[in-house]
DNA sequence: ATATGTGAATAGGTTCACAGCC
DNA sequence: GGCTGTGAACCTATTCACATAT
């Protein structure tokens, strides 16, 4: 497949497709274009989604919730080994897959499974403080869907989802 | 308010802040800071948030129905006018305090309260299908959380929220 | 004294143009 | 002939440095 077909289906340019690749390596033939398959694999690769990645989700409301029950996750190589509230009794629809623990069961299921990744849906107030019990026993990359600023050792990732900026972003458009 | 401290809530530089903000005009006050009230009046004028903003919702899955739950849009000016789905009689645990129709009933809505974006949470196969139809009855902005790449017209803004790659990209950073 | 507003400098990212290879 | 890989050119965004205002 040729990086101008691969770019389509991305929505991005065949150029920006073609230098990004070159920096990981040499994966197409000239004249030919790229091997799907090999490059799905390589790329899988450097994500670190070729072995089962085990996440922790912390927060089991609404937002919380619709995640556990989000199959795009599984799909691409995540499972949910663990979810986490400070209240585990509280009706729920569907009978959950996934675990849910209470909070105090946090560091044990981390620690137990040598989990890296969490995914943070607690409200604000209560973000920082399990943003630092996670970084204390080992989780390196949070993505936090609390709507502050999480201040982290320089070694953890953060990745923010700010589902109220992005409509704001959206209707800014709109108007102008 | 200085533009230091305000940069550091919002965690960005303070020469940031203040370049970013005069591209709208100026609105502190040298020796001084900003007038937090007024820079808030501002920018949701700016955004259009200061008025409240009719929203769509299609697609009542989980993750529908997680954001039908989420106190953020409403804290930030948004009111979601209609939640439609192909199926509308699922058992649903809560009862939705949105109205929730039946997809051919779209149209009517989107027209009868002028709605201008729309939240698109359909399975990825029926995403372009679904957006063509709203961009026909006067959508021009949509947050769309199918992991496809939409094709509209230039006039239409798409902002895309793909939950699978921002995990990706979380594993990437904590691999390396 | 303090903090904004902004031109100039720097850094970062994208696109072009084409040499190199199949 | 067709398509990749890539230095160079270009464009955009961030940071610096300081004149300006209170």
């Amino acid at each position: 497949m040729s990086s101008e077909a691969l770019a389509k289906a991305a929505g991005v340019k065949s150029t920006q497709l073609r230098k990004d690749l070159t920096y990981f390596g040499q994966f197409g033939t000239r004249g030919l274009g790229y091997d799907v398959d090999q490059l799905a694999h390589m790329i899988s690769d450097l994500l670190g989604t070729n072995s089962l990645q085990p996440v922790v989700l912390i927060g089991v409301g609404n937002l919380g919730l619709a995640l556990l029950s989000y199959k795009g996750f599984a799909a691409e190589g995540f499972e949910i080994v663990g979810a986490f509230d400070v209240d585990t009794k509280r009706r729920r629809e569907k009978p959950l897959t996934t675990p849910l623990y209470d909070m105090s069961q946090m560091e044990n299921v981390v620690q137990a499974r040598q989990v890296k990744m969490a995914i943070l849906t607690v409200p604000a107030s209560a973000a920082q403080e399990v943003a630092n019990r996670l970084v204390a026993v080992g989780i390196t990359g949070i993505l936090n869907f609390s709507p502050i600023v999480l201040t982290v050792p320089e070694d953890v990732v953060v990745n923010n989802v700010n589902l109220a900026i992005e409509l704001e972003n959206l209707s800014y458009f709109v108007q102008h």
